[in-house]
DNA sequence: CAAATATTGTTGAATTTTCAACAATTGAAG
DNA sequence: CTTCAATTGTTGAAAATTCAACAATATTTG
């Protein structure tokens, strides 16, 4: 409740900016949802991805939750220890491991997915169905030519 | 360059997901960029917003730099010890600490400045200026909306 | 095949962030 | 005025993240 636009700002704020901001409230919001289960955000990401039974990689999963390899490689060591996750040694290339989901895992994942569909609806309500789907297309637009 | 949608997916991807995704990826060019004089994006904004020669709180900082209040403090400590900012007890409320940028964090600003415009010039000309106001807009809506 | 290079994932140390508690100052209520 | 509550910022310990180096396996090249 600071800085609304006193007018049409002749700063420009930078996209990039933008970016965090949005990224920074929408985030702390779907946290807030998830504090419910006590899972953070990073967990309900792999756990997402990891919920239709297949196994993954440590790199697709790491591509799939946002996260840097090391980062993964410990937050899934303390998805093991909860046993959420387990890993298996891929047969086909004996370098990687692949990412299992449980079925406590996936019961979690159950609970989890109208939580975020919760703040989803939510959004949509307060902001327009219509510039929501609108938004989702121009990011999806941007990361693809991200490069 | 791993999944592309492979066509027109039955599955929702979800806002927040793609808030994070284009943060991580735009984030990640401004760093790349920033590196350069090797100033982390956050010490990046704190600059940006102080270079305008004004005090500010650290509560008005820490929203404006997206940081939450313990870490502004140490992230303001290593800029202190870096010489580009200097803290002074706010004489109106001496609960209030300003911190104003010196003479060589407005230096580092201005030589920052173009880079990250440069980044912003770079994705106009990828995606599109028009699109890039538009999703712009639809952040500042969303941002405002948020609540 | 052997050696060199690349890919994949983990580790330990260092850095950074977060959480909870705290101190100092201000504002409000009795 | 005095006490109680709210605001503002910092601190130390704990947790999480990152960086650089490493180990193991696979792939390429000579």
């Amino acid at each position: 409740m600071s800085n609304s636009s006193s007018a049409d700002s002749p700063i420009t704020v930078h996209l990039a900016y933008l970016l965090a901001q949005a990224n920074r409230e929408i985030n702390r919001q779907l946290d807030a949802r998830l504090r419910a289960e006590g899972v953070p955000v990073e967990q309900w990401r792999i756990l997402k991805v990891l919920s239709d039974g297949n196994g993954r990689s440590m790199g697709d999963l790491a591509e799939a939750a946002l996260l840097n390899h090391p980062t993964l490689t410990k937050t899934i060591d303390r998805m093991v220890a909860d046993s959420l996750v387990y890993r298996i040694s891929d047969p086909a290339d004996r370098r990687k491991v692949l990412i299992f989901c449980s079925d406590r895992g996936k019961e979690l994942a159950k609970r989890l997915a109208p939580l975020a569909l919760g703040q989803e609806a939510h959004i949509a309500k307060n902001y327009g169905g219509k510039a929501t789907a609108q938004l989702k297309r121009l990011l999806e637009d941007l990361i693809e030519r991200a490069g």
